[in-house]
RNA sequence: GCGCCGUUAGCUCAACUGGCAGAGCAGCUGACUCUUAAUCAGCGGGUUCGGGGUUCGAGUCCCUGACGGCGCACCA
Protein backbone atom coordinates (compact mmCIF):
# COMPACT_ATOMS: atom_id res chain seq x y z
CA UNK A 1 0.00 0.00 0.00
CA UNK A 2 1.33 3.36 -0.90
CA UNK A 3 0.81 6.17 1.37
CA UNK A 4 -0.96 9.02 0.19
CA UNK A 5 0.91 12.07 1.25
CA UNK A 6 -2.13 14.27 1.93
CA UNK A 7 -2.52 11.58 5.06
CA UNK A 8 0.70 10.88 6.67
CA UNK A 9 0.88 12.03 10.14
CA UNK A 10 0.38 15.98 10.95
CA UNK A 11 2.87 17.64 12.76
CA UNK A 12 1.55 19.72 15.62
CA UNK A 13 2.36 22.57 13.66
CA UNK A 14 0.22 21.75 11.03
CA UNK A 15 -3.46 20.81 13.43
CA UNK A 16 -5.49 23.96 14.21
CA UNK A 17 -4.61 25.55 17.46
CA UNK A 18 -7.48 24.39 19.67
CA UNK A 19 -6.33 20.34 18.78
CA UNK A 20 -2.23 21.01 18.82
CA UNK A 21 -3.47 22.64 22.52
CA UNK A 22 -5.14 19.33 23.78
CA UNK A 23 -2.47 16.98 22.40
CA UNK A 24 -0.11 19.11 24.36
CA UNK A 25 -2.23 18.64 27.61
CA UNK A 26 -2.60 14.68 26.95
CA UNK A 27 1.28 14.91 26.94
CA UNK A 28 2.02 16.75 29.63
CA UNK A 29 -0.70 14.65 31.58
CA UNK A 30 1.63 11.49 30.31
CA UNK A 31 5.02 13.41 31.51
CA UNK A 32 3.99 13.79 34.71
CA UNK A 33 2.73 10.29 35.23
CA UNK A 34 -1.21 10.55 34.70
CA UNK A 35 -2.62 8.19 33.28
CA UNK A 36 -5.51 10.37 30.33
CA UNK A 37 -7.10 7.30 29.38
CA UNK A 38 -7.40 5.57 33.02
CA UNK A 39 -8.09 1.41 32.14
CA UNK A 40 -11.10 1.69 35.66
CA UNK A 41 -12.55 4.24 37.68
CA UNK A 42 -13.66 4.10 41.23
CA UNK A 43 -17.61 5.05 40.12
CA UNK A 44 -19.84 4.14 42.17
CA UNK A 45 -23.38 5.84 40.61
CA UNK A 46 -24.57 6.84 37.47
CA UNK A 47 -25.63 10.44 37.12
CA UNK A 48 -29.32 9.22 36.84
CA UNK A 49 -28.65 7.10 39.83
CA UNK A 50 -28.26 10.43 41.95
CA UNK A 51 -30.80 12.78 40.67
CA UNK A 52 -33.20 9.84 41.03
CA UNK A 53 -32.00 9.60 44.48
CA UNK A 54 -32.23 13.17 45.57
CA UNK A 55 -35.17 14.38 43.40
CA UNK A 56 -35.67 17.40 45.65
CA UNK A 57 -33.08 18.81 47.76
CA UNK A 58 -33.06 22.35 49.08
CA UNK A 59 -30.72 24.60 48.53
CA UNK A 60 -27.31 24.30 50.07
CA UNK A 61 -27.78 20.74 51.44
CA UNK A 62 -25.17 18.36 52.59
CA UNK A 63 -26.51 15.22 52.49
CA UNK A 64 -23.02 13.23 53.72
CA UNK A 65 -23.23 11.06 51.21
CA UNK A 66 -19.75 10.21 49.27
CA UNK A 67 -20.42 9.10 45.71
CA UNK A 68 -18.00 8.59 42.62
CA UNK A 69 -19.58 9.97 39.04
CA UNK A 70 -17.93 10.42 35.51
CA UNK A 71 -18.99 12.22 32.79
CA UNK A 72 -18.41 14.29 29.58
CA UNK A 73 -17.64 17.94 30.19
CA UNK A 74 -20.21 19.80 28.56
CA UNK A 75 -20.05 23.37 30.16
CA UNK A 76 -16.92 24.79 32.50
CA UNK A 77 -17.54 27.51 34.77
CA UNK A 78 -14.08 28.28 36.31
CA UNK A 79 -13.65 30.84 38.90
CA UNK A 80 -10.69 32.01 40.83
CA UNK A 81 -11.24 29.26 44.05
CA UNK A 82 -14.43 27.64 42.95
CA UNK A 83 -14.85 25.80 39.88
CA UNK A 84 -18.26 24.57 38.54
CA UNK A 85 -18.38 22.05 35.45
CA UNK A 86 -21.69 20.61 33.90
CA UNK A 87 -21.08 16.36 33.62
CA UNK A 88 -23.15 14.13 31.20
CA UNK A 89 -23.34 10.72 30.81
CA UNK A 90 -24.84 8.39 27.98
CA UNK A 91 -28.64 9.28 28.26
CA UNK A 92 -28.14 12.91 28.41
CA UNK A 93 -28.50 12.93 31.83
CA UNK A 94 -26.60 15.95 33.48
CA UNK A 95 -25.04 16.48 36.77
CA UNK A 96 -22.68 19.62 38.35
CA UNK A 97 -19.57 19.15 39.64
CA UNK A 98 -18.03 21.57 42.05
CA UNK A 99 -14.73 22.03 42.98
CA UNK A 100 -13.42 24.34 45.68
CA UNK A 101 -10.00 25.54 46.59
CA UNK A 102 -10.24 23.94 50.82
CA UNK A 103 -11.93 20.78 49.35
CA UNK A 104 -9.76 19.61 47.01
CA UNK A 105 -6.78 21.41 47.52
CA UNK A 106 -4.20 23.89 45.58
CA UNK A 107 -2.85 21.38 43.20
CA UNK A 108 -6.05 19.46 42.71
CA UNK A 109 -7.53 22.71 41.63
CA UNK A 110 -5.03 24.43 39.50
CA UNK A 111 -4.67 20.74 37.10
CA UNK A 112 -8.32 20.92 36.80
CA UNK A 113 -8.37 24.60 35.60
CA UNK A 114 -4.92 23.54 33.48
CA UNK A 115 -5.69 20.25 32.10
CA UNK A 116 -9.78 19.56 31.67
CA UNK A 117 -11.49 20.63 28.33
CA UNK A 118 -14.84 20.35 27.25
CA UNK A 119 -15.61 17.41 25.67
CA UNK A 120 -12.98 15.38 28.24
CA UNK A 121 -14.27 12.54 30.40
CA UNK A 122 -14.06 13.33 34.17
CA UNK A 123 -13.95 10.89 37.60
CA UNK A 124 -15.07 13.07 40.22
CA UNK A 125 -15.15 11.60 44.32
CA UNK A 126 -17.01 13.41 46.61
CA UNK A 127 -20.58 14.51 48.68
CA UNK A 128 -23.75 14.75 46.88
CA UNK A 129 -24.60 18.60 47.87
CA UNK A 130 -26.81 20.87 46.81
CA UNK A 131 -25.47 24.54 45.35
CA UNK A 132 -26.92 28.15 47.20
CA UNK A 133 -28.72 28.15 44.21
CA UNK A 134 -30.30 24.39 44.59
CA UNK A 135 -28.03 22.55 41.89
CA UNK A 136 -27.38 19.40 42.41
CA UNK A 137 -23.99 18.73 42.79
CA UNK A 138 -20.95 16.23 43.59
CA UNK A 139 -18.40 18.44 45.83
CA UNK A 140 -15.37 17.33 44.59
CA UNK A 141 -12.82 15.91 47.14
CA UNK A 142 -10.84 14.14 44.18
CA UNK A 143 -10.95 14.43 40.94
CA UNK A 144 -9.24 12.81 37.67
CA UNK A 145 -9.16 12.36 34.71
CA UNK A 146 -11.14 9.61 32.68
CA UNK A 147 -10.32 9.94 28.68
CA UNK A 148 -8.83 13.09 27.49
CA UNK A 149 -10.65 14.42 24.65
CA UNK A 150 -8.14 16.06 21.92
CA UNK A 151 -10.40 17.51 19.38
CA UNK A 152 -12.95 20.43 20.56
CA UNK A 153 -17.11 19.87 20.39
CA UNK A 154 -18.37 22.04 18.08
CA UNK A 155 -20.41 24.67 19.88
CA UNK A 156 -23.40 23.26 21.44
CA UNK A 157 -25.82 26.27 20.86
CA UNK A 158 -26.06 26.45 17.39
CA UNK A 159 -27.39 23.19 15.21
CA UNK A 160 -24.46 20.96 13.08
CA UNK A 161 -25.07 21.37 9.90
CA UNK A 162 -26.77 18.30 8.47
CA UNK A 163 -23.98 17.08 6.29
CA UNK A 164 -21.96 16.88 9.71
CA UNK A 165 -25.14 15.36 11.45
CA UNK A 166 -25.05 12.63 9.17
CA UNK A 167 -20.97 12.30 8.84
CA UNK A 168 -20.44 12.17 12.08
CA UNK A 169 -23.26 11.05 14.14
CA UNK A 170 -21.36 10.67 16.75
CA UNK A 171 -21.17 13.74 17.40
CA UNK A 172 -24.75 14.65 16.36
CA UNK A 173 -25.36 11.94 19.48
CA UNK A 174 -23.18 13.89 21.49
CA UNK A 175 -25.25 17.45 20.91
CA UNK A 176 -28.39 16.86 19.97
CA UNK A 177 -31.12 14.75 22.43
CA UNK A 178 -33.27 14.45 19.17
CA UNK A 179 -30.50 12.02 17.75
CA UNK A 180 -30.24 10.24 20.97
CA UNK A 181 -34.43 9.95 21.71
CA UNK A 182 -34.37 8.63 17.77
CA UNK A 183 -32.05 5.94 18.45
CA UNK A 184 -34.01 4.76 21.27
CA UNK A 185 -37.54 5.58 19.42
CA UNK A 186 -36.17 2.46 16.41
CA UNK A 187 -35.16 0.23 19.47
CA UNK A 188 -38.20 0.28 21.25
CA UNK A 189 -39.86 0.00 17.81
CA UNK A 190 -37.96 -3.36 16.88
CA UNK A 191 -38.44 -4.55 20.23
CA UNK A 192 -42.04 -4.22 20.19
CA UNK A 193 -42.87 -5.88 16.84
CA UNK A 194 -40.45 -9.02 18.12
CA UNK A 195 -42.63 -8.89 21.22
CA UNK A 196 -45.53 -8.52 18.99
CA UNK A 197 -44.66 -11.69 16.99
CA UNK A 198 -43.17 -13.85 19.88
CA UNK A 199 -46.97 -13.21 21.43
CA UNK A 200 -48.64 -14.09 18.32
CA UNK A 201 -46.80 -17.49 18.05
CA UNK A 202 -44.59 -16.21 15.23
CA UNK A 203 -41.09 -17.53 14.75
CA UNK A 204 -38.25 -15.14 13.70
CA UNK A 205 -35.72 -16.49 11.03
CA UNK A 206 -32.84 -14.96 8.96
CA UNK A 207 -32.41 -15.55 5.34
CA UNK A 208 -29.46 -15.12 3.03
CA UNK A 209 -28.57 -11.73 2.10
CA UNK A 210 -26.19 -12.85 -0.22
CA UNK A 211 -27.92 -14.92 -2.90
CA UNK A 212 -27.04 -16.04 -6.21
CA UNK A 213 -30.24 -15.15 -7.49
CA UNK A 214 -32.24 -11.75 -6.52
CA UNK A 215 -36.00 -11.83 -6.18
CA UNK A 216 -38.94 -11.29 -4.10
CA UNK A 217 -39.28 -7.51 -5.67
CA UNK A 218 -38.69 -5.34 -8.66
CA UNK A 219 -35.56 -3.83 -8.24
CA UNK A 220 -31.89 -3.35 -9.18
CA UNK A 221 -29.53 -5.58 -7.04
CA UNK A 222 -25.58 -4.67 -6.35
CA UNK A 223 -23.63 -6.98 -7.31
CA UNK A 224 -20.71 -8.69 -5.43
CA UNK A 225 -18.25 -11.65 -5.53
CA UNK A 226 -17.62 -14.81 -3.85
CA UNK A 227 -13.50 -15.66 -4.38
CA UNK A 228 -13.99 -19.17 -3.07
CA UNK A 229 -17.05 -20.15 -5.26
CA UNK A 230 -16.03 -17.82 -8.50
CA UNK A 231 -19.36 -17.15 -8.68
CA UNK A 232 -21.00 -13.41 -8.70
CA UNK A 233 -23.50 -12.95 -5.79
CA UNK A 234 -26.64 -10.50 -5.10
CA UNK A 235 -27.07 -8.36 -2.06
CA UNK A 236 -30.55 -9.03 -1.28
CA UNK A 237 -33.64 -7.00 -2.23
CA UNK A 238 -36.18 -9.02 -0.09
CA UNK A 239 -35.95 -12.39 2.11
CA UNK A 240 -39.39 -13.09 0.34
CA UNK A 241 -38.63 -16.64 -1.65
CA UNK A 242 -36.69 -17.37 1.19
CA UNK A 243 -39.27 -16.57 4.16
CA UNK A 244 -41.92 -18.54 1.34
CA UNK A 245 -39.14 -21.62 1.15
CA UNK A 246 -39.80 -21.63 5.20
CA UNK A 247 -43.70 -21.99 5.56
CA UNK A 248 -43.17 -24.97 2.49
CA UNK A 249 -41.19 -26.38 5.76
CA UNK A 250 -44.09 -26.22 7.82
CA UNK A 251 -42.67 -22.78 9.89
CA UNK A 252 -46.16 -21.18 9.16
CA UNK A 253 -45.97 -18.16 11.19
CA UNK A 254 -42.74 -16.71 10.09
CA UNK A 255 -41.10 -13.22 10.20
CA UNK A 256 -37.78 -11.19 9.57
CA UNK A 257 -36.34 -8.76 10.20
CA UNK A 258 -33.16 -7.83 8.70
CA UNK A 259 -31.44 -5.21 5.75
CA UNK A 260 -32.37 -5.23 2.05
CA UNK A 261 -30.14 -3.52 -0.49
CA UNK A 262 -31.15 -1.74 -3.65
CA UNK A 263 -29.20 -0.38 -6.30
CA UNK A 264 -30.98 2.64 -7.03
CA UNK A 265 -31.40 6.51 -5.97
CA UNK A 266 -31.70 7.76 -2.11
CA UNK A 267 -33.66 10.26 -1.34
CA UNK A 268 -36.25 11.68 2.16
CA UNK A 269 -38.12 8.44 1.80
CA UNK A 270 -34.84 6.00 0.16
CA UNK A 271 -31.62 4.71 1.05
CA UNK A 272 -29.91 2.07 -0.72
CA UNK A 273 -29.43 -0.55 2.96
CA UNK A 274 -33.17 0.00 4.82
CA UNK A 275 -34.52 -2.11 7.30
CA UNK A 276 -36.98 -4.70 6.48
CA UNK A 277 -39.57 -6.75 8.04
CA UNK A 278 -41.32 -9.50 6.29
CA UNK A 279 -43.70 -12.00 7.78
CA UNK A 280 -45.70 -14.76 6.55
CA UNK A 281 -48.69 -16.59 7.74
CA UNK A 282 -49.87 -19.89 6.75
CA UNK A 283 -53.61 -20.02 6.09
CA UNK A 284 -53.81 -15.99 6.10
CA UNK A 285 -55.20 -13.62 3.55
CA UNK A 286 -54.72 -9.96 2.71
CA UNK A 287 -57.56 -8.69 4.51
CA UNK A 288 -56.25 -11.20 7.78
CA UNK A 289 -52.53 -9.86 7.21
CA UNK A 290 -53.93 -6.05 7.31
CA UNK A 291 -55.08 -6.70 10.45
CA UNK A 292 -52.20 -7.97 11.78
CA UNK A 293 -50.05 -4.93 10.22
CA UNK A 294 -52.34 -2.54 11.93
CA UNK A 295 -52.48 -4.68 15.16
CA UNK A 296 -48.28 -4.13 15.06
CA UNK A 297 -48.35 -1.11 14.29
CA UNK A 298 -50.37 0.23 16.91
CA UNK A 299 -48.44 -1.75 19.49
CA UNK A 300 -45.30 -0.36 17.91
CA UNK A 301 -46.68 3.42 18.63
CA UNK A 302 -47.48 2.17 22.11
CA UNK A 303 -43.74 1.07 23.29
CA UNK A 304 -42.14 3.57 21.46
CA UNK A 305 -44.31 6.92 22.02
CA UNK A 306 -46.95 5.57 24.73
CA UNK A 307 -49.70 6.81 22.65
CA UNK A 308 -51.86 6.20 19.26
CA UNK A 309 -51.70 9.87 18.73
CA UNK A 310 -47.88 10.41 17.75
CA UNK A 311 -46.48 13.59 17.51
CA UNK A 312 -43.97 14.57 14.70
CA UNK A 313 -41.06 16.02 14.17
CA UNK A 314 -42.62 19.51 13.05
CA UNK A 315 -44.92 19.69 16.09
CA UNK A 316 -48.30 18.01 14.49
CA UNK A 317 -50.10 15.18 15.83
CA UNK A 318 -50.89 12.11 14.12
CA UNK A 319 -53.75 9.72 14.58
CA UNK A 320 -52.99 5.83 14.27
CA UNK A 321 -56.30 4.51 16.67
CA UNK A 322 -59.03 2.85 15.84
CA UNK A 323 -59.75 0.96 12.36
CA UNK A 324 -58.22 2.68 9.44
CA UNK A 325 -59.56 3.81 5.83
CA UNK A 326 -59.58 0.95 3.38
CA UNK A 327 -60.45 1.75 -0.64
CA UNK A 328 -59.58 0.20 -3.77
CA UNK A 329 -57.07 1.14 -6.20
CA UNK A 330 -59.79 1.38 -9.08
CA UNK A 331 -62.18 2.67 -7.20
CA UNK A 332 -60.52 5.54 -5.87
CA UNK A 333 -58.98 6.29 -9.45
CA UNK A 334 -62.05 6.05 -10.97
CA UNK A 335 -63.19 8.52 -8.53
CA UNK A 336 -60.57 10.65 -8.98
CA UNK A 337 -60.69 10.65 -13.02
CA UNK A 338 -64.68 10.69 -13.35
CA UNK A 339 -64.41 8.02 -15.39
CA UNK A 340 -65.19 3.78 -14.89
CA UNK A 341 -61.25 2.66 -14.58
CA UNK A 342 -61.57 -1.53 -14.84
CA UNK A 343 -58.68 -3.65 -15.26
CA UNK A 344 -60.03 -4.01 -18.94
CA UNK A 345 -59.67 0.03 -19.65
CA UNK A 346 -57.03 0.23 -22.67
CA UNK A 347 -53.97 1.22 -22.25
CA UNK A 348 -54.75 4.12 -25.04
CA UNK A 349 -57.47 5.88 -22.50
CA UNK A 350 -54.57 5.23 -19.75
CA UNK A 351 -52.53 7.58 -21.71
CA UNK A 352 -55.05 9.67 -22.61
CA UNK A 353 -55.50 10.50 -18.68
CA UNK A 354 -52.09 10.82 -17.94
CA UNK A 355 -50.88 12.94 -20.54
CA UNK A 356 -53.95 15.36 -19.73
CA UNK A 357 -52.19 15.64 -16.58
CA UNK A 358 -49.10 16.21 -18.11
CA UNK A 359 -47.61 13.59 -16.66
CA UNK A 360 -44.41 12.20 -18.73
CA UNK A 361 -44.32 8.52 -19.14
CA UNK A 362 -42.14 5.81 -20.80
CA UNK A 363 -44.35 5.04 -23.42
CA UNK A 364 -43.14 1.44 -22.69
CA UNK A 365 -45.75 1.18 -19.84
CA UNK A 366 -48.59 -1.09 -20.22
CA UNK A 367 -51.93 -1.19 -18.35
CA UNK A 368 -50.87 -1.81 -15.02
CA UNK A 369 -48.22 0.56 -14.47
CA UNK A 370 -49.70 3.22 -16.03
CA UNK A 371 -52.64 2.76 -13.13
CA UNK A 372 -50.39 2.69 -10.41
CA UNK A 373 -48.56 5.91 -11.86
CA UNK A 374 -51.87 7.55 -12.08
CA UNK A 375 -53.04 6.44 -8.86
CA UNK A 376 -49.91 7.43 -7.11
CA UNK A 377 -50.12 10.90 -8.58
CA UNK A 378 -53.97 11.18 -8.25
CA UNK A 379 -54.74 9.75 -5.06
CA UNK A 380 -51.56 8.26 -3.31
CA UNK A 381 -49.77 11.65 -2.66
CA UNK A 382 -52.49 12.70 -1.01
CA UNK A 383 -53.69 10.33 1.30
CA UNK A 384 -52.36 11.15 5.26
CA UNK A 385 -54.77 9.69 7.09
CA UNK A 386 -53.51 5.45 7.39
CA UNK A 387 -54.99 3.97 4.57
CA UNK A 388 -55.08 0.33 2.70
CA UNK A 389 -55.26 0.37 -0.90
CA UNK A 390 -56.52 -2.70 -2.06
CA UNK A 391 -56.49 -4.68 -5.46
CA UNK A 392 -53.91 -4.30 -7.95
CA UNK A 393 -53.50 -4.59 -11.35
CA UNK A 394 -52.24 -8.35 -11.41
CA UNK A 395 -49.72 -7.91 -13.64
CA UNK A 396 -47.42 -5.55 -11.57
CA UNK A 397 -47.51 -8.20 -8.65
CA UNK A 398 -46.22 -11.41 -10.09
CA UNK A 399 -45.91 -13.53 -6.60
CA UNK A 400 -49.91 -12.51 -5.69
CA UNK A 401 -52.57 -14.81 -6.12
CA UNK A 402 -55.21 -13.60 -8.81
CA UNK A 403 -58.32 -11.78 -7.00
CA UNK A 404 -60.66 -13.76 -6.10
CA UNK A 405 -63.31 -12.13 -7.96
CA UNK A 406 -61.62 -10.43 -10.78
CA UNK A 407 -58.47 -12.12 -12.11
CA UNK A 408 -57.45 -8.72 -13.07
CA UNK A 409 -56.92 -7.82 -9.73
CA UNK A 410 -54.20 -9.37 -7.73
CA UNK A 411 -55.02 -9.77 -3.71
CA UNK A 412 -52.19 -7.13 -2.65
CA UNK A 413 -52.73 -4.00 -0.53
CA UNK A 414 -50.77 -1.12 -0.11
CA UNK A 415 -50.50 0.65 3.23
CA UNK A 416 -50.23 4.63 2.92
CA UNK A 417 -49.40 6.62 5.53
CA UNK A 418 -48.70 10.53 5.21
CA UNK A 419 -48.01 10.16 1.92
CA UNK A 420 -45.84 7.30 1.57
CA UNK A 421 -46.01 3.56 1.54
CA UNK A 422 -45.02 1.77 4.53
CA UNK A 423 -46.10 -1.53 3.79
CA UNK A 424 -47.50 -3.74 1.23
CA UNK A 425 -49.77 -7.60 2.01
CA UNK A 426 -50.39 -10.08 -0.24
CA UNK A 427 -52.68 -13.19 -0.53
CA UNK A 428 -49.92 -15.22 -1.87
CA UNK A 429 -48.99 -16.99 -5.05
CA UNK A 430 -49.24 -20.68 -4.00
CA UNK A 431 -50.02 -22.41 -7.18
CA UNK A 432 -46.46 -23.80 -8.99
CA UNK A 433 -47.70 -24.01 -12.40
CA UNK A 434 -48.62 -20.45 -12.46
CA UNK A 435 -46.26 -18.78 -10.35
CA UNK A 436 -43.70 -20.21 -12.97
CA UNK A 437 -45.39 -19.02 -16.03
CA UNK A 438 -45.49 -15.47 -14.39
CA UNK A 439 -41.47 -16.04 -13.50
CA UNK A 440 -40.98 -16.75 -16.80
CA UNK A 441 -42.82 -14.09 -18.22
CA UNK A 442 -40.24 -11.74 -15.92
CA UNK A 443 -37.44 -13.96 -17.14
CA UNK A 444 -38.34 -12.70 -20.69
CA UNK A 445 -38.67 -8.85 -19.77
CA UNK A 446 -35.08 -9.44 -18.06
CA UNK A 447 -33.85 -10.98 -21.47
CA UNK A 448 -35.01 -8.05 -23.19
CA UNK A 449 -33.67 -5.51 -20.66
CA UNK A 450 -35.26 -4.77 -18.04
CA UNK A 451 -32.63 -4.75 -14.86
CA UNK A 452 -35.80 -4.68 -11.95
CA UNK A 453 -37.38 -7.91 -13.35
CA UNK A 454 -36.95 -11.09 -11.29
CA UNK A 455 -35.04 -14.02 -12.25
CA UNK A 456 -35.85 -16.98 -12.38
CA UNK A 457 -35.61 -19.19 -9.41
CA UNK A 458 -36.21 -22.66 -9.71
CA UNK A 459 -35.10 -23.98 -6.59
CA UNK A 460 -38.24 -21.53 -5.10
CA UNK A 461 -40.20 -23.10 -8.00
CA UNK A 462 -39.24 -26.28 -6.58
CA UNK A 463 -40.56 -25.48 -3.33
CA UNK A 464 -43.73 -24.42 -4.35
CA UNK A 465 -43.85 -27.73 -5.87
CA UNK A 466 -44.21 -29.70 -2.93
CA UNK A 467 -47.55 -27.52 -1.99
CA UNK A 468 -47.17 -24.34 -0.38
CA UNK A 469 -50.61 -23.67 1.64
CA UNK A 470 -52.84 -20.98 0.97
CA UNK A 471 -50.21 -17.69 2.87
CA UNK A 472 -50.71 -14.06 3.43
CA UNK A 473 -47.41 -12.11 3.42
CA UNK A 474 -46.53 -8.85 4.54
CA UNK A 475 -43.00 -6.31 3.80
CA UNK A 476 -42.65 -3.43 5.96
CA UNK A 477 -40.11 -1.20 5.79
CA UNK A 478 -38.64 -0.39 9.33
CA UNK A 479 -37.05 2.81 8.39
CA UNK A 480 -40.27 3.89 6.95
CA UNK A 481 -42.31 2.79 10.08
CA UNK A 482 -40.51 5.26 12.25
CA UNK A 483 -40.46 7.98 9.83
CA UNK A 484 -44.15 7.04 10.23
CA UNK A 485 -43.96 7.58 13.70
CA UNK A 486 -41.85 10.45 13.95
CA UNK A 487 -42.18 12.20 11.26
CA UNK A 488 -38.08 12.64 10.20
CA UNK A 489 -36.28 12.02 6.76
CA UNK A 490 -34.88 8.34 6.63
CA UNK A 491 -31.68 9.89 6.82
CA UNK A 492 -32.28 10.64 10.83
CA UNK A 493 -34.07 7.44 11.41
CA UNK A 494 -30.56 5.54 9.80
CA UNK A 495 -28.07 5.65 12.90
CA UNK A 496 -25.21 5.71 9.74
CA UNK A 497 -26.78 6.35 6.31
CA UNK A 498 -24.72 5.86 3.13
CA UNK A 499 -22.73 8.84 2.35
CA UNK A 500 -20.00 9.76 -0.08
CA UNK A 501 -16.31 9.11 1.58
CA UNK A 502 -15.20 12.71 1.98
C1' G B 1 -28.92 10.64 -14.48
C1' C B 2 -30.81 16.21 -15.32
C1' G B 3 -31.63 21.24 -13.21
C1' C B 4 -31.01 24.96 -9.26
C1' C B 5 -28.37 26.45 -4.83
C1' G B 6 -24.24 25.99 -1.62
C1' U B 7 -18.79 24.90 0.36
C1' U B 8 -15.08 31.16 4.24
C1' A B 9 -11.42 30.24 11.60
C1' G B 10 -12.42 24.23 15.84
C1' C B 11 -18.28 25.10 15.25
C1' U B 12 -22.33 28.30 13.29
C1' C B 13 -22.33 32.12 9.92
C1' A B 14 -21.22 37.52 7.72
C1' A B 15 -18.32 40.20 3.95
C1' C B 16 -22.70 45.68 -1.28
C1' U B 17 -21.88 46.70 -8.22
C1' G B 18 -14.36 43.01 -7.86
C1' G B 19 -10.81 47.08 -3.50
C1' C B 20 -6.99 45.75 3.77
C1' A B 21 -11.29 38.47 5.22
C1' G B 22 -15.04 39.64 10.00
C1' A B 23 -18.60 38.24 14.25
C1' G B 24 -20.54 34.95 18.10
C1' C B 25 -19.24 30.68 20.59
C1' A B 26 -14.73 27.76 21.32
C1' G B 27 -9.11 28.54 22.32
C1' C B 28 -4.80 31.16 24.89
C1' U B 29 -3.11 34.83 29.11
C1' G B 30 -4.84 37.26 33.50
C1' A B 31 -8.90 38.41 37.46
C1' C B 32 -12.94 36.27 40.33
C1' U B 33 -15.49 30.78 46.36
C1' C B 34 -22.16 29.85 44.09
C1' U B 35 -21.84 29.54 38.56
C1' U B 36 -26.02 27.68 34.96
C1' A B 37 -24.55 29.17 27.08
C1' A B 38 -21.01 32.65 34.06
C1' U B 39 -18.71 37.57 33.85
C1' C B 40 -14.60 41.21 33.02
C1' A B 41 -9.73 42.72 30.52
C1' G B 42 -6.26 41.40 26.83
C1' C B 43 -4.34 38.04 22.76
C1' G B 44 -3.89 34.56 18.92
C1' G B 45 -6.35 31.72 15.12
C1' G B 46 -7.66 31.53 7.55
C1' U B 47 -4.59 26.98 1.28
C1' U B 48 -12.12 31.56 1.51
C1' C B 49 -13.37 23.14 -1.26
C1' G B 50 -9.34 21.68 -5.40
C1' G B 51 -7.34 23.13 -10.37
C1' G B 52 -7.15 26.70 -14.35
C1' G B 53 -8.43 31.62 -16.37
C1' U B 54 -9.91 37.14 -16.72
C1' U B 55 -8.08 41.57 -14.04
C1' C B 56 -3.64 46.60 -11.59
C1' G B 57 -6.41 43.72 -7.97
C1' A B 58 -10.75 37.72 -7.15
C1' G B 59 -14.09 34.97 -1.22
C1' U B 60 -16.75 37.82 -5.11
C1' C B 61 -16.44 37.18 -12.36
C1' C B 62 -15.50 32.82 -16.17
C1' C B 63 -14.15 27.44 -17.10
C1' U B 64 -13.40 22.74 -14.81
C1' G B 65 -13.44 19.00 -10.94
C1' A B 66 -14.94 17.17 -5.82
C1' C B 67 -18.52 17.08 -2.01
C1' G B 68 -23.32 18.50 -0.04
C1' G B 69 -28.61 20.31 -0.08
C1' C B 70 -33.22 20.89 -2.74
C1' G B 71 -36.37 19.77 -7.04
C1' C B 72 -37.31 16.21 -11.16
C1' A B 73 -36.70 11.03 -12.85
C1' C B 74 -36.34 5.70 -10.81
C1' C B 75 -37.63 2.99 -6.41
C1' A B 76 -40.23 0.96 -1.03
Amino acid sequence: MTEDPQRQPATSDDLPEQMRVRREKRARLVAQGTEPYPVELPRTHSLAEIRLRFPDLPPDTATGEVVGVTGRVMFLRNTGKLCFATLREGDGTELQAMLSLNKVGEDALAAWKADVDLGDHVFVHGEVITSRRGELSVLADEWRMAAKAVRPLPVAHKQLAEETRIRQRYVDLIQRPQARDTVRTRAAVVRSLRDSFHRRGFLEVETPMLQTLHGGAAARPFVTHSNAFDIDLYLRIAPELYLKRCVVGGIEKVFEINRNFRNEGSDSSHSPEFGMLEFYQAYGTYDSMAVLTRELIQEAAMAACGTLRVTLADGTEYDLAGEWTSLTMYGSLSEALGEEITPRTSVDLLRKHADARGMELDPKLGHGKLVEELWEHLVGDHLYAPTFVRDFPAETAPLTRPHRDDPGLAEKWDLYVRGFELATGYSELVDPIVQRQRLEEQARMAAAGDEEAMRLDEDFLRALEYGMPPTGGVGMGIDRLLMALTGLGIRETILFPLVRPE
